[in-house]
DNA sequence: TCGCCCAACTTTTTT
DNA sequence: AGTTGGGCGA
């Protein structure tokens, strides 16, 4: 273990070795907060600490396969496998899954994805008999997850007259009855949501207080990563688990708070220390990831919020590029400035694929860049967007499979109740589910109990009917004896579903095909694996459970040495050399959606944040003038972000503002063979280099102290130092570092408020101070 | 009930 | 531009 610990600087290590008691710890982006998180966990350990009372809770299941393995590597595999590691919704499924019983729900619940959830708010809209353009059910939708995230149930809605009054002011006054029909008839499924893992634990926490002690006295140790994520339903299953010991660390960087608009609660972070008793607070500050350059881009953007916590940002490593902007035509000349780009960079640095990210804002912006990448034979990868177990055959084939498992799930039966084509149609449906609705039985149950049931349907389609439920009983017989892959290749080759796909001779469908394929590899890859484990329980089941909660990100198939394409969302906790940032535009970046609020534009600059602190050695930021939206090429105007970048750190190969001359541009010429392109474009990186090369100090100085030359060419209120503003960090030859708090006055008469880090505010007359202004923000 | 064709919507981010 | 869902005719 001291050799472990002998690696972390003293930041680090405080945190590392601190036992006992609520904790919070501040970490910036590349500071080594999961070096300091995993070693923390060893560390308990080393002390006493059973693996089997550590819940150890991550952001994405990648996060904690990971930081499992980290651990390993330093205890050992049989002690690392019994510690509680996952995200929380996989960690709270997992314990549903034997506590459930208590709510009513069956240890082989489903788990509906958003698709699911969608598709039966949907039909419930339609059966109700609503307006669909007024009910639009992606709205419904968020309406409804937000409720169960703040941990609005049915009753608490119907008992709350302001939620209800909202509701019928925006025209929805039957949300209630949606919410409450969707909540029954995912009951009667025997399925719960993404927010129901959340919301159903919260329950079982709250109501069986035998249960809370049982989990309280085994979790005595409870770790949190990227805090500033949790939303309201999380914070409360924490708080309720870490009441009785307290033994509490949550991590988390206020400034990479992203996911607001899904629920997530920033003042979880910011509160932490009122919400217990003698919390003790860590800061890591220092980068270990990126240049000189790099973070002090991020900090100066970063530095225009408002809601954030006092924390400076430094790195001791390199200088290094400026970050570059490119403005380009359109984004088909976005992408292959990208690709050029990546092409010469490669064969000048001799770097790899996986040195270079490209990023985007949404993921419809991945195209273009995919075309140019794909001229060029750059092998990359889309991470994200419409994930493999989303897709339509996949998720045809687990609803055969979540069937079985459970022949209450309503959304499975309904998927391939009538895949392939067996002659049951939508009337027959319909009706079955008004009989369902009636008899208080499910649908499968209706489909069983035919005969016993008063329900308009003909004997040819009964028989349909039976002939499905034989089908699918049959499985079930299967199931029991068969492993989950024998079971599932049998099911694709029975149903129909792979002639289905067979008789489809496009390329679209023998991709199809091959996916059915893969997915079968991949249930053979799991049941291989689980034959090595002692306590394997169900194939089958465990499987589905995995897919339900598996993001794209987490399996990392293929040649690895390809660029990685993905929205910033997903690169967080991500690093890479060389990173792209393109469509820097406004009203795509920030996105057009949310510049109501000052809140939601403070969200967008921190995922731009995100977006910049990725980088290690470079970055790039790229705009269009002009881009396809909705098929349409819409102008376009380079993004606020790009000027909120102080200027010492960027390096803009094109002017800003300047008119676009379509006559300098070869690409205005359409679409130009890669080659002709590569020859049009070297411009950019030769003129940078003969700048960098016209200011030398951007070499020779690795100090991270210097003074800013006085300019006074610019048009400031102030003359005295255009750098010195507010939020900078100063060193004053008397008083040390410091931070600007305000400024005031002009010319020979302004003054700084200034905190010092011994905690003195001093106002000085900056006539005469002597202050350095930190060229980045650090000591 | 099936399958084809047209219209409408999409693009914010995801466990 | 591409996808999806609804409507209509067979």
């Amino acid at each position: 273990m001291e050799k472990y610990l002998s690696q972390l600087n003293d930041a680090q290590l405080e945190p590392t070795i601190q036992v006992n008691g609520p904790m919070i710890i501040i970490a910036g982006a590349g500071s080594g907060k999961t070096r300091v998180l995993t070693y923390r966990i060893a560390y308990l350990m080393s002390k006493g600490v059973d693996p089997f009372n550590i819940l150890a809770l991550t952001f994405t299941n990648k996060a904690a396969k990971e930081m499992k393995g980290r651990i390993a590597d330093i205890v050992g595999d049989s002690e690392a496998k019994n510690l509680w590691m996952g995200t929380f919704h996989s960690v709270f499924a997992k314990i549903l899954r034997f506590e459930g019983h208590h709510l009513g729900f069956p240890s082989n619940f489903t788990i509906y994805d958003t698709q699911d959830s969608q598709k039966l708010m949907g039909s419930i809209i339609k059966e109700m008999g609503l307006d669909k353009d007024i009910y639009k059910t992606k709205q419904v939708y968020s309406r409804i997850s937000s409720y169960k995230n703040n941990l609005v149930t049915v009753k608490a809605y119907f008992k709350n007259p302001e939620l209800m009054e909202a509701d019928a002011m925006a025209r929805r006054p039957r949300m209630g009855e949606i919410y409450k029909e969707y909540v029954d008839r995912c009951f009667k499924a025997g399925a719960m949501d993404f927010d129901d893992l959340l919301l159903r634990t919260n329950e079982l926490l709250t109501r069986f207080p035998n249960v809370l002690a049982q989990y309280q006295d085994r979790f005595r140790y409870i770790l949190v990563d990227e805090y500033q994520d949790t939303n309201h339903s999380q914070y409360l299953i924490v708080r309720a688990l870490a009441d009785r010991f307290q033994n509490i660390c949550v991590v988390g960087d206020d400034a990479q708070s992203i996911y607001a608009f899904r629920g997530a609660n920033i003042n979880n972070i910011l509160n932490f220390q009122k919400d217990y008793d003698g919390v003790k607070m860590f800061r890591l500050e220092q980068n270990y990831r990126s240049t000189k350059n790099i973070v002090g881009a991020a900090n100066s953007v970063i530095e225009h919020n408002k809601t954030k916590l006092d924390k400076v940002v430094w790195t001791a490593n390199d200088v290094g590029e400026k970050v570059i902007v490119h403005r380009a035509m359109t984004d088909g000349d976005e992408g292959r400035y990208v690709a050029s780009t990546i092409w010469e960079t490669k064969m000048n640095q001799q770097l790899h694929n996986s040195d270079f990210a490209v990023l985007y804002r949404t993921n419809a912006q991945s195209r273009a860049i995919e075309d140019a990448l794909r001229k060029r034979d750059i092998p990359y990868r889309i991470y994200g967007g419409l994930s493999f177990y989303q897709r339509k055959e996949i998720k045809d084939v687990t609803a055969y499979l979540r069937l079985i498992l459970n022949s209450a799930d309503e959304e499975a039966l309904k998927r391939v109740i009538n895949y392939p084509a067996r002659g049951i149609g939508q009337t027959t449906v319909d009706r079955l589910i008004v009989a369902a609705n009636a008899t208080g039985q499910t649908i499968y149950d209706v489909i069983k109990n035919l005969d016993s049931v008063n329900i308009n349907i003909n004997n040819g389609t009964k028989n349909k009917l039976r002939d499905f439920v034989t089908l699918i009983e049959s499985y079930k017989v299967m199931n029991q004896t068969a492993n989950a892959f024998d079971l599932a290749e049998h099911v694709t080759k029975t149903s129909g579903l792979v002639r289905e796909l067979g008789k489809d001779g496009t390329p679209e469908g023998v991709v199809k095909m091959d996916n059915v394929q893969e997915l079968l590899n991949g249930i053979k890859d799991f049941v291989e694996g689980q034959i090595e484990l002692a306590d394997a329980g169900d194939s089958l089941a465990e499987f589905l459970e995995d897919i339900a909660l598996a993001t794209d990100l987490d399996g990392d198939k293929g040649d690895p040495d390809h660029v990685a394409l993905m929205t910033i969302h997903l690169a967080k906790g991500l690093e890479f050399g060389h990173v792209f940032i393109v469509g820097m535009e406004e009203d795509l970046f920030p996105s057009a959606m949310s510049m109501n609020t000052r809140s939601e534009l403070e969200e967008e600059r921190r995922l731009f944040y995100v977006a910049l602190t990725r980088a290690e050695k470079q970055a790039y930021l790229t705009y269009t003038l002009s881009r396809y939206r909705w098929g349409k090429l819409i102008d376009a105007e380079p993004s606020r972000f790009i000027e909120e970048i102080d200027d010492e750190f960027i390096n803009i190969t094109t002017p800003l503002k300047e008119r676009f001359n379509p006559m300098l541009d070869a690409s205005i010429f359409g679409d130009v063979e890669p080659n002709r392109v590569r020859f049009a474009k070297p411009k950019t990186p030769k003129i940078q280099k003969k700048e960098m090369n016209k200011k030398p100090e951007n070499f020779k100085i690795s100090t991270p102290k210097r003074l800013k030359k006085i300019d006074n060419s610019k048009t400031d209120t102030t003359t005295y130092n255009s750098d010195l503003t507010v939020g900078r960090t100063v060193n004053h030859q008397r008083f040390g570092r410091g931070q600007v708090i305000n400024i005031e006055g002009k010319g020979a008469d302004a003054k700084a408020e200034i905190k010092f880090q011994n905690g003195d505010t001093k106002k000085l007359l900056l006539r005469f101070a002597k202050l350095e202004v930190l060229r980045t923000k650090q000591d």
